[in-house]
DNA sequence: TGTTGACCTTCCCATAATGGGAAGGTGTAG
DNA sequence: CTACACCTTCCCATTATGGGAAGGTCAACA
């Protein structure tokens, strides 16, 4: 299987692929006669397991982590669920961020006019105008 | 004054007031007769603007618009408005693709053990097992 | 006056995870 | 034999910074 059939079928670019394998995320794959990158069923998985672990959100090391507990039969679940908490953990404050401007900013264009007229609240907070 | 105090003045780094004007975000800053750039009180205000309106979450393109609006006497605060509701849009999508994230993650580590043997619906969910 | 230390300058590199595109080899089907 | 699709490597761009080096400036102090 050549590098376009596992990114077709795993639904990722060719040019994601090789930069896994160039980051050390995937191992290098074997090379035909002419240069071209071979893979086997595996790698495919591996790649599947790559591209529904960054739809999840998760980082490219903290893939690698996920990846080596994959491969680990000896693994705790513990320690996989470890992952994905502290993940959430993350995700949990960035959303805490974004609503927190959603908030600002809604509650400044809820009491801006919205008219042909130049005064806005929105304006008098950037301007460091408490409202 | 001089590039520190009105980073130190508007909270951001001197660094990124260079980066502003490299960019063309703020205007270049008059020079002293060393090189040193002389910046105004009103200088020191458009900077803070910048910082605020970052920590709102507006890129800087989107800054770019409000600071021409802010500066244009003719505006109507409707444009303004325009803009802050398209960003708090974009960020809305931010949170729910987030929260998505979150439900998921949170789902599957409510059915993984936590213990010691390996099985684990976090791993069967990105090997594509659907749980 | 000489020096120290805190400033300032520009320039280059690094981040995260890709996408774009050029230049050139390969492989196959017609 | 020639298209055409596919592969390769290499370099550049993205976003908004931070880090750090090498070197000029300035004010105060011994």
């Amino acid at each position: 299987m050549y590098i376009g059939q596992v990114a077709d079928s795993a639904g990722v670019s060719a040019k994601r692929i090789r930069y896994y394998e160039q980051i050390g995320l995937i191992d290098a794959a074997r090379r035909s006669d002419a240069g071209y990158r071979v893979y086997e069923e595996r790698d495919l998985h591996t790649v599947r397991f790559i591209r529904r672990a960054r739809q999840l959100g998760f980082s490219i090391p903290q893939i690698a982590t996920l990846l080596a507990l994959w491969r680990d039969r000896q693994r705790s679940s513990a320690d996989v669920k470890k992952v994905a908490l502290a993940h959430v953990e993350e995700l949990r404050g960035k959303i805490e961020e974004l609503q927190s401007m959603v908030d600002t900013l809604e509650d400044l264009a809820e009491r801006c006019d919205g008219g042909s007229r130049p005064d806005c609240p929105i304006l008098a907070e950037l301007q460091g105008v408490g409202s």
